[in-house]
DNA sequence: TAATAAATATGACTGCGGTCATATATGACT
DNA sequence: AGTCATATATGACCGCAGTCATATTTATTA
Protein backbone atom coordinates (compact mmCIF):
# COMPACT_ATOMS: atom_id res chain seq x y z
CA UNK A 1 0.00 0.00 0.00
CA UNK A 2 2.69 2.82 0.98
CA UNK A 3 4.68 1.55 -2.24
CA UNK A 4 1.47 2.56 -4.34
CA UNK A 5 0.78 5.94 -2.64
CA UNK A 6 4.33 6.48 -3.03
CA UNK A 7 4.60 5.98 -6.27
CA UNK A 8 1.33 6.36 -7.93
CA UNK A 9 -0.31 4.31 -10.61
CA UNK A 10 1.30 6.05 -13.17
CA UNK A 11 3.92 4.34 -15.57
CA UNK A 12 2.73 1.29 -15.17
CA UNK A 13 1.65 -1.24 -17.82
CA UNK A 14 -1.56 -2.61 -17.70
CA UNK A 15 -0.41 -5.94 -16.26
CA UNK A 16 1.26 -4.31 -13.59
CA UNK A 17 -2.31 -2.00 -12.88
CA UNK A 18 -3.95 -5.22 -12.53
CA UNK A 19 -1.54 -7.05 -10.33
CA UNK A 20 -1.72 -4.20 -8.02
CA UNK A 21 -5.63 -3.80 -7.42
CA UNK A 22 -5.41 -8.01 -7.42
CA UNK A 23 -2.82 -7.76 -4.36
CA UNK A 24 -4.12 -5.12 -2.87
CA UNK A 25 -7.80 -6.46 -3.04
CA UNK A 26 -6.38 -9.61 -1.53
CA UNK A 27 -4.77 -7.74 1.16
CA UNK A 28 -7.59 -5.59 2.35
CA UNK A 29 -10.53 -8.06 1.99
CA UNK A 30 -7.99 -10.49 4.32
CA UNK A 31 -7.23 -7.59 6.20
CA UNK A 32 -11.06 -7.37 7.07
CA UNK A 33 -11.44 -10.76 7.41
CA UNK A 34 -8.91 -12.18 9.82
CA UNK A 35 -10.04 -9.17 12.55
CA UNK A 36 -13.62 -10.37 11.70
CA UNK A 37 -13.52 -13.88 12.60
CA UNK A 38 -10.12 -14.28 13.11
CA UNK A 39 -6.62 -15.77 11.05
CA UNK A 40 -7.75 -19.68 10.89
CA UNK A 41 -11.12 -19.61 10.77
CA UNK A 42 -10.65 -17.42 7.34
CA UNK A 43 -10.65 -19.55 4.36
CA UNK A 44 -8.52 -18.92 1.01
CA UNK A 45 -11.50 -20.09 -0.47
CA UNK A 46 -13.72 -16.79 1.24
CA UNK A 47 -10.93 -14.42 1.06
CA UNK A 48 -10.86 -15.40 -2.82
CA UNK A 49 -14.24 -15.56 -3.35
CA UNK A 50 -14.91 -11.88 -1.94
CA UNK A 51 -11.92 -10.32 -3.50
CA UNK A 52 -13.95 -11.76 -6.75
CA UNK A 53 -10.78 -14.20 -7.85
CA UNK A 54 -10.15 -17.79 -8.49
CA UNK A 55 -8.68 -19.93 -5.80
CA UNK A 56 -5.87 -20.66 -7.80
CA UNK A 57 -5.22 -17.15 -8.44
CA UNK A 58 -4.16 -16.31 -4.60
CA UNK A 59 -1.39 -18.75 -4.49
CA UNK A 60 0.26 -16.72 -7.67
CA UNK A 61 0.29 -13.57 -5.18
CA UNK A 62 1.55 -15.22 -1.89
CA UNK A 63 3.14 -18.93 -1.48
CA UNK A 64 0.68 -19.92 1.62
CA UNK A 65 -1.78 -18.60 3.07
CA UNK A 66 0.64 -17.39 6.31
CA UNK A 67 2.69 -15.14 3.79
CA UNK A 68 0.17 -13.09 3.90
CA UNK A 69 1.18 -12.20 7.49
CA UNK A 70 4.56 -11.70 6.27
CA UNK A 71 3.14 -9.37 3.80
CA UNK A 72 1.16 -7.41 6.47
CA UNK A 73 3.85 -7.44 8.78
CA UNK A 74 6.22 -5.96 5.79
CA UNK A 75 3.46 -2.93 5.77
CA UNK A 76 4.09 -2.08 9.35
CA UNK A 77 8.10 -2.32 9.34
CA UNK A 78 8.27 0.15 6.74
CA UNK A 79 6.04 2.61 8.77
CA UNK A 80 7.89 2.07 12.00
CA UNK A 81 10.98 1.94 10.57
CA UNK A 82 11.34 5.43 9.64
CA UNK A 83 10.99 6.55 13.56
CA UNK A 84 13.68 4.12 14.29
CA UNK A 85 16.04 5.40 12.25
CA UNK A 86 15.37 8.87 13.21
CA UNK A 87 15.80 7.55 16.84
CA UNK A 88 19.43 5.93 16.24
CA UNK A 89 20.59 8.94 15.26
CA UNK A 90 20.01 11.10 18.61
CA UNK A 91 22.27 11.78 21.12
CA UNK A 92 21.27 10.16 24.49
CA UNK A 93 22.84 7.52 26.42
CA UNK A 94 22.99 4.12 24.48
CA UNK A 95 20.71 2.47 27.03
CA UNK A 96 18.25 5.15 26.44
CA UNK A 97 18.19 4.81 22.55
CA UNK A 98 17.83 0.44 22.59
CA UNK A 99 14.93 1.30 25.00
CA UNK A 100 12.97 3.89 22.84
CA UNK A 101 13.67 1.81 19.79
CA UNK A 102 12.24 -1.06 22.02
CA UNK A 103 9.34 0.99 22.83
CA UNK A 104 8.68 2.24 19.83
CA UNK A 105 8.32 -1.07 18.15
CA UNK A 106 6.48 -1.94 21.52
CA UNK A 107 4.12 0.81 21.04
CA UNK A 108 3.52 -0.11 17.83
CA UNK A 109 2.54 -3.71 18.68
CA UNK A 110 -0.43 -2.06 21.34
CA UNK A 111 -1.94 -0.10 18.69
CA UNK A 112 -3.50 -3.73 17.32
CA UNK A 113 -3.23 -6.52 19.70
CA UNK A 114 -4.99 -8.59 17.67
CA UNK A 115 -3.20 -8.31 14.54
CA UNK A 116 0.59 -8.25 16.35
CA UNK A 117 -0.39 -11.69 17.72
CA UNK A 118 -1.32 -13.21 14.24
CA UNK A 119 1.27 -11.39 13.04
CA UNK A 120 4.37 -12.78 15.67
CA UNK A 121 2.97 -16.30 15.27
CA UNK A 122 3.83 -15.87 11.25
CA UNK A 123 6.96 -14.84 12.19
CA UNK A 124 7.87 -17.64 14.61
CA UNK A 125 6.88 -20.20 11.78
CA UNK A 126 8.64 -18.73 9.22
CA UNK A 127 11.74 -18.01 10.80
CA UNK A 128 11.89 -21.80 11.96
CA UNK A 129 12.17 -23.84 8.77
CA UNK A 130 13.75 -21.36 6.28
CA UNK A 131 17.57 -20.73 5.98
CA UNK A 132 17.30 -17.33 7.68
CA UNK A 133 16.51 -14.46 5.27
CA UNK A 134 19.17 -11.88 5.66
CA UNK A 135 15.99 -9.31 4.44
CA UNK A 136 13.92 -10.77 7.40
CA UNK A 137 12.46 -9.26 10.49
CA UNK A 138 14.47 -10.76 12.95
CA UNK A 139 17.88 -9.93 11.15
CA UNK A 140 17.07 -6.41 10.96
CA UNK A 141 16.21 -6.18 14.62
CA UNK A 142 19.59 -7.56 15.19
CA UNK A 143 21.87 -5.29 12.70
CA UNK A 144 19.86 -2.53 14.42
CA UNK A 145 20.86 -3.47 17.97
CA UNK A 146 24.43 -4.51 16.44
CA UNK A 147 24.92 -1.26 15.60
CA UNK A 148 23.53 0.52 18.70
CA UNK A 149 26.37 -1.97 20.95
CA UNK A 150 28.90 -0.80 18.45
CA UNK A 151 28.20 2.68 19.45
CA UNK A 152 27.36 2.06 22.85
CA UNK A 153 30.95 0.51 22.90
CA UNK A 154 32.54 3.41 21.24
CA UNK A 155 30.82 5.75 23.44
CA UNK A 156 32.06 3.69 26.80
CA UNK A 157 28.34 2.99 27.38
CA UNK A 158 28.73 -0.23 26.84
CA UNK A 159 31.67 -2.80 27.95
CA UNK A 160 33.92 -4.81 25.54
CA UNK A 161 31.39 -7.54 25.52
CA UNK A 162 30.62 -9.89 22.73
CA UNK A 163 28.57 -7.39 20.25
CA UNK A 164 26.88 -10.72 18.77
CA UNK A 165 26.07 -12.71 21.96
CA UNK A 166 24.28 -9.01 23.44
CA UNK A 167 22.84 -8.41 20.80
CA UNK A 168 21.15 -12.07 20.56
CA UNK A 169 20.43 -11.47 24.13
CA UNK A 170 18.56 -8.50 24.09
CA UNK A 171 16.56 -10.35 20.93
CA UNK A 172 15.12 -13.04 23.18
CA UNK A 173 14.18 -10.55 25.78
CA UNK A 174 12.08 -8.59 23.40
CA UNK A 175 10.35 -11.21 21.75
CA UNK A 176 10.03 -13.50 24.27
CA UNK A 177 8.12 -10.36 26.49
CA UNK A 178 6.09 -9.73 23.33
CA UNK A 179 4.67 -13.23 23.69
CA UNK A 180 4.25 -13.06 27.11
CA UNK A 181 2.42 -9.71 26.83
CA UNK A 182 0.41 -10.87 23.54
CA UNK A 183 -0.47 -13.95 25.45
CA UNK A 184 -1.89 -11.98 28.71
CA UNK A 185 -5.14 -11.30 29.54
CA UNK A 186 -4.13 -8.56 32.07
CA UNK A 187 -3.04 -4.91 30.40
CA UNK A 188 -0.26 -4.13 31.63
CA UNK A 189 2.67 -1.84 29.72
CA UNK A 190 4.79 -3.97 27.51
CA UNK A 191 6.76 -0.62 27.10
CA UNK A 192 7.47 -0.55 30.69
CA UNK A 193 8.05 -4.20 30.93
CA UNK A 194 10.88 -3.99 28.19
CA UNK A 195 11.90 -1.28 29.85
CA UNK A 196 12.80 -2.66 33.44
CA UNK A 197 14.32 -5.68 31.73
CA UNK A 198 16.76 -3.52 29.25
CA UNK A 199 17.87 -1.78 32.53
CA UNK A 200 18.71 -5.32 33.91
CA UNK A 201 20.30 -6.25 30.90
CA UNK A 202 22.56 -3.55 31.20
CA UNK A 203 23.30 -3.37 35.49
CA UNK A 204 23.52 -6.97 35.51
CA UNK A 205 22.14 -9.02 38.52
CA UNK A 206 25.00 -10.30 39.64
CA UNK A 207 25.71 -9.75 43.38
CA UNK A 208 28.66 -7.52 44.82
CA UNK A 209 31.19 -10.65 44.81
CA UNK A 210 31.12 -10.81 41.09
CA UNK B 1 7.35 -45.69 29.14
CA UNK B 2 8.89 -45.06 31.93
CA UNK B 3 5.62 -44.66 33.96
CA UNK B 4 5.00 -48.52 32.64
CA UNK B 5 8.10 -49.67 33.96
CA UNK B 6 8.28 -47.99 36.97
CA UNK B 7 4.52 -48.88 37.91
CA UNK B 8 4.64 -52.29 35.97
CA UNK B 9 1.75 -53.90 34.13
CA UNK B 10 0.50 -55.75 37.42
CA UNK B 11 -3.10 -55.03 38.79
CA UNK B 12 -4.37 -53.22 35.69
CA UNK B 13 -7.80 -54.49 33.96
CA UNK B 14 -7.38 -55.75 30.53
CA UNK B 15 -8.60 -51.70 28.92
CA UNK B 16 -6.07 -50.38 30.47
CA UNK B 17 -2.95 -52.99 29.50
CA UNK B 18 -5.06 -52.28 25.82
CA UNK B 19 -4.71 -48.83 26.24
CA UNK B 20 -1.03 -48.28 27.41
CA UNK B 21 -0.14 -51.04 24.63
CA UNK B 22 -1.26 -49.10 22.28
CA UNK B 23 -0.22 -45.67 23.27
CA UNK B 24 3.30 -47.23 23.59
CA UNK B 25 2.45 -48.72 19.84
CA UNK B 26 1.67 -45.06 18.22
CA UNK B 27 4.58 -43.34 20.55
CA UNK B 28 7.17 -46.11 18.90
CA UNK B 29 6.34 -46.27 15.50
CA UNK B 30 5.71 -42.87 15.21
CA UNK B 31 9.25 -41.81 17.00
CA UNK B 32 10.84 -44.53 14.19
CA UNK B 33 9.22 -42.64 11.10
CA UNK B 34 9.80 -38.98 12.72
CA UNK B 35 13.50 -40.27 12.55
CA UNK B 36 13.14 -41.57 9.28
CA UNK B 37 11.35 -39.20 6.93
CA UNK B 38 10.77 -36.39 9.44
CA UNK B 39 7.86 -34.93 11.44
CA UNK B 40 5.96 -33.50 8.36
CA UNK B 41 6.20 -36.18 5.93
CA UNK B 42 5.11 -38.57 8.53
CA UNK B 43 1.17 -38.86 7.89
CA UNK B 44 -1.14 -40.02 11.00
CA UNK B 45 -2.41 -42.80 8.50
CA UNK B 46 1.26 -44.41 7.90
CA UNK B 47 1.49 -44.29 12.08
CA UNK B 48 -1.96 -46.04 12.04
CA UNK B 49 -1.30 -48.21 9.30
CA UNK B 50 1.90 -49.69 10.54
CA UNK B 51 0.52 -50.18 14.58
CA UNK B 52 -2.62 -51.85 13.29
CA UNK B 53 -4.91 -49.18 14.53
CA UNK B 54 -7.78 -47.31 12.64
CA UNK B 55 -7.04 -44.08 12.04
CA UNK B 56 -9.63 -42.61 14.23
CA UNK B 57 -7.82 -44.36 17.10
CA UNK B 58 -5.50 -42.07 17.04
CA UNK B 59 -7.08 -39.18 17.82
CA UNK B 60 -8.47 -41.20 21.10
CA UNK B 61 -4.81 -40.94 22.27
CA UNK B 62 -3.89 -37.81 20.53
CA UNK B 63 -5.66 -34.90 20.21
CA UNK B 64 -3.71 -33.79 17.06
CA UNK B 65 -1.23 -34.96 16.12
CA UNK B 66 1.24 -32.14 17.19
CA UNK B 67 0.43 -33.71 20.49
CA UNK B 68 2.06 -36.40 19.63
CA UNK B 69 5.58 -34.26 20.14
CA UNK B 70 4.08 -33.04 23.53
CA UNK B 71 4.55 -36.54 24.96
CA UNK B 72 7.61 -36.86 23.73
CA UNK B 73 8.70 -33.71 25.43
CA UNK B 74 7.01 -35.12 28.66
CA UNK B 75 9.13 -38.44 28.17
CA UNK B 76 11.99 -36.91 27.87
CA UNK B 77 11.82 -34.25 30.45
CA UNK B 78 10.70 -36.74 33.13
CA UNK B 79 14.35 -38.27 32.53
CA UNK B 80 16.72 -34.78 32.63
CA UNK B 81 13.97 -33.79 35.25
CA UNK B 82 15.52 -35.97 37.98
CA UNK B 83 19.39 -34.46 37.06
CA UNK B 84 18.12 -30.93 37.57
CA UNK B 85 16.69 -31.44 41.07
CA UNK B 86 20.05 -33.06 41.66
CA UNK B 87 21.66 -30.09 40.58
CA UNK B 88 19.97 -27.31 42.46
CA UNK B 89 20.47 -29.05 45.92
CA UNK B 90 24.51 -28.60 45.15
CA UNK B 91 26.04 -25.75 47.01
CA UNK B 92 27.65 -23.95 44.64
CA UNK B 93 27.32 -20.10 43.07
CA UNK B 94 24.00 -19.29 42.21
CA UNK B 95 25.70 -18.56 38.34
CA UNK B 96 27.06 -21.96 38.32
CA UNK B 97 23.96 -23.46 39.69
CA UNK B 98 21.95 -21.44 36.86
CA UNK B 99 24.82 -22.09 34.04
CA UNK B 100 24.50 -26.14 34.69
CA UNK B 101 20.72 -26.47 34.94
CA UNK B 102 20.90 -24.88 31.28
CA UNK B 103 23.61 -27.04 30.79
CA UNK B 104 22.13 -30.37 30.95
CA UNK B 105 18.86 -28.91 29.74
CA UNK B 106 21.23 -28.12 26.49
CA UNK B 107 23.07 -31.69 26.51
CA UNK B 108 19.67 -33.30 26.43
CA UNK B 109 19.05 -31.28 22.98
CA UNK B 110 22.37 -31.71 21.75
CA UNK B 111 21.77 -35.44 22.11
CA UNK B 112 19.24 -35.72 19.34
CA UNK B 113 19.10 -32.26 17.36
CA UNK B 114 16.24 -33.48 14.81
CA UNK B 115 14.04 -34.34 17.16
CA UNK B 116 15.10 -31.05 19.58
CA UNK B 117 13.66 -29.50 16.71
CA UNK B 118 10.55 -31.10 16.29
CA UNK B 119 9.86 -30.76 20.02
CA UNK B 120 10.81 -27.57 20.25
CA UNK B 121 8.57 -25.95 17.29
CA UNK B 122 5.62 -27.87 18.98
CA UNK B 123 6.54 -26.30 22.57
CA UNK B 124 6.16 -22.88 20.70
CA UNK B 125 3.44 -23.76 18.63
CA UNK B 126 0.86 -24.80 21.56
CA UNK B 127 2.63 -22.46 24.16
CA UNK B 128 0.58 -20.17 21.72
CA UNK B 129 -2.99 -20.58 21.39
CA UNK B 130 -3.56 -22.34 25.13
CA UNK B 131 -3.99 -20.42 28.15
CA UNK B 132 -0.76 -21.43 29.42
CA UNK B 133 -0.53 -25.12 31.31
CA UNK B 134 0.38 -24.42 34.87
CA UNK B 135 2.08 -27.71 34.27
CA UNK B 136 3.68 -27.28 30.86
CA UNK B 137 7.07 -26.81 30.16
CA UNK B 138 7.36 -23.12 30.12
CA UNK B 139 6.05 -23.27 33.46
CA UNK B 140 8.32 -25.62 35.12
CA UNK B 141 11.66 -24.40 33.46
CA UNK B 142 10.51 -21.08 35.34
CA UNK B 143 9.52 -21.93 38.26
CA UNK B 144 13.02 -23.55 38.34
CA UNK B 145 14.66 -20.45 37.87
CA UNK B 146 12.29 -18.21 40.50
CA UNK B 147 13.59 -20.80 42.88
CA UNK B 148 17.22 -20.45 41.87
CA UNK B 149 17.44 -16.72 41.44
CA UNK B 150 15.46 -16.44 44.86
CA UNK B 151 18.00 -18.73 46.75
CA UNK B 152 20.85 -16.73 44.78
CA UNK B 153 19.46 -13.49 47.02
CA UNK B 154 19.43 -14.66 49.92
CA UNK B 155 22.78 -15.83 49.58
CA UNK B 156 23.96 -12.59 48.05
CA UNK B 157 25.45 -14.17 44.56
CA UNK B 158 22.17 -12.11 43.06
CA UNK B 159 21.01 -8.05 43.78
CA UNK B 160 18.01 -7.71 45.03
CA UNK B 161 16.38 -7.37 41.65
CA UNK B 162 12.74 -8.25 40.40
CA UNK B 163 13.03 -12.27 40.58
CA UNK B 164 10.53 -12.83 37.90
CA UNK B 165 11.51 -10.45 35.24
CA UNK B 166 14.89 -12.25 36.19
CA UNK B 167 13.62 -15.40 35.34
CA UNK B 168 11.94 -14.18 32.39
CA UNK B 169 15.02 -12.79 30.88
CA UNK B 170 16.95 -16.01 31.59
CA UNK B 171 14.14 -17.91 29.93
CA UNK B 172 14.07 -16.04 26.87
CA UNK B 173 18.03 -15.72 26.48
CA UNK B 174 18.00 -20.12 26.86
CA UNK B 175 14.97 -21.05 24.30
CA UNK B 176 16.34 -18.09 21.73
CA UNK B 177 19.62 -19.65 21.67
CA UNK B 178 17.59 -22.84 21.81
CA UNK B 179 16.13 -21.87 18.43
CA UNK B 180 19.12 -20.47 17.30
CA UNK B 181 21.46 -23.47 17.38
CA UNK B 182 18.65 -25.46 16.41
CA UNK B 183 18.18 -23.43 13.04
CA UNK B 184 22.22 -23.30 12.47
CA UNK B 185 23.95 -25.07 10.11
CA UNK B 186 27.36 -24.76 12.06
CA UNK B 187 28.07 -27.40 15.20
CA UNK B 188 29.13 -24.82 17.37
CA UNK B 189 28.77 -25.99 21.04
CA UNK B 190 25.16 -24.77 22.33
CA UNK B 191 26.78 -25.58 26.14
CA UNK B 192 29.45 -23.08 25.82
CA UNK B 193 27.13 -20.38 23.99
CA UNK B 194 24.44 -20.69 27.03
CA UNK B 195 27.14 -20.03 29.28
CA UNK B 196 28.64 -16.83 27.87
CA UNK B 197 25.27 -15.20 27.63
CA UNK B 198 24.38 -16.47 31.43
CA UNK B 199 27.94 -14.80 32.22
CA UNK B 200 26.36 -11.83 30.60
CA UNK B 201 23.39 -11.55 32.09
CA UNK B 202 24.93 -11.86 35.44
CA UNK B 203 27.63 -9.02 34.78
CA UNK B 204 25.80 -6.90 32.73
CA UNK B 205 26.38 -5.29 29.45
CA UNK B 206 26.77 -1.34 30.83
CA UNK B 207 30.08 0.42 30.92
CA UNK B 208 31.90 2.10 33.70
CA UNK B 209 29.00 4.82 34.08
CA UNK B 210 26.07 2.77 35.02
C1' DT C 1 -24.65 -66.98 31.81
C1' DA C 2 -27.51 -63.52 29.77
C1' DA C 3 -28.62 -58.80 29.51
C1' DT C 4 -27.32 -54.09 29.91
C1' DA C 5 -24.20 -50.23 30.26
C1' DA C 6 -19.97 -47.98 29.22
C1' DA C 7 -15.70 -47.51 27.04
C1' DT C 8 -13.09 -47.93 22.94
C1' DA C 9 -12.32 -48.87 17.89
C1' DT C 10 -13.48 -47.98 13.29
C1' DG C 11 -13.26 -45.89 8.63
C1' DA C 12 -16.16 -43.20 5.59
C1' DC C 13 -16.50 -38.47 5.39
C1' DT C 14 -15.54 -33.37 5.64
C1' DG C 15 -12.99 -29.15 5.19
C1' DC C 16 -9.16 -26.76 3.90
C1' DG C 17 -4.49 -25.64 2.14
C1' DG C 18 -2.02 -26.14 -1.73
C1' DT C 19 -1.01 -27.99 -6.91
C1' DC C 20 -1.23 -28.19 -11.77
C1' DA C 21 -2.74 -28.75 -16.50
C1' DT C 22 -5.31 -25.80 -19.19
C1' DA C 23 -7.44 -21.42 -20.60
C1' DT C 24 -7.20 -16.58 -21.15
C1' DA C 25 -5.33 -12.02 -21.16
C1' DT C 26 -1.41 -9.02 -22.29
C1' DG C 27 2.62 -7.42 -24.72
C1' DA C 28 5.89 -7.53 -28.59
C1' DC C 29 6.77 -7.86 -33.27
C1' DT C 30 5.68 -7.69 -38.30
C1' DA D 1 -4.81 -6.15 -37.63
C1' DG D 2 -2.78 -10.69 -37.17
C1' DT D 3 0.55 -13.87 -35.02
C1' DC D 4 3.29 -15.56 -31.64
C1' DA D 5 5.34 -15.62 -26.90
C1' DT D 6 4.78 -15.03 -22.25
C1' DA D 7 2.58 -13.83 -18.04
C1' DT D 8 -1.47 -14.50 -15.32
C1' DA D 9 -6.08 -16.71 -14.08
C1' DT D 10 -8.74 -20.65 -13.33
C1' DG D 11 -11.01 -24.41 -10.80
C1' DA D 12 -10.96 -29.44 -10.68
C1' DC D 13 -8.21 -32.11 -8.07
C1' DC D 14 -5.15 -34.06 -4.30
C1' DG D 15 -3.33 -35.16 0.31
C1' DC D 16 -3.92 -35.00 4.91
C1' DA D 17 -5.60 -33.67 9.65
C1' DG D 18 -9.38 -34.16 12.20
C1' DT D 19 -14.76 -35.64 13.03
C1' DC D 20 -18.54 -38.54 13.98
C1' DA D 21 -22.15 -41.98 13.66
C1' DT D 22 -21.84 -46.71 14.13
C1' DA D 23 -19.82 -51.21 15.45
C1' DT D 24 -17.22 -53.86 18.66
C1' DT D 25 -15.17 -54.96 22.89
C1' DT D 26 -14.89 -54.87 27.93
C1' DA D 27 -17.07 -54.25 32.44
C1' DT D 28 -21.13 -54.68 35.48
C1' DT D 29 -25.23 -56.37 37.21
C1' DA D 30 -28.71 -59.87 38.13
Amino acid sequence: MTLVIILGDVDLSLREKKKRETKNRIFEVASRLFKEKGFEKTTVDEITKEAGIAKGTFFNYFPTKVALLGYFAEQKDELIGNLIKEEITKDIPTKEKIKNVLIHLAKSNEEDKELAKIMVFEYIKNAWKRPSHPTGRGARFASVMIHLLQEGVEKGDVRGIDIQDAAENLTAIYFHSLILWLRSETDYSFSEDISKKVDMVFDGIGGSKS
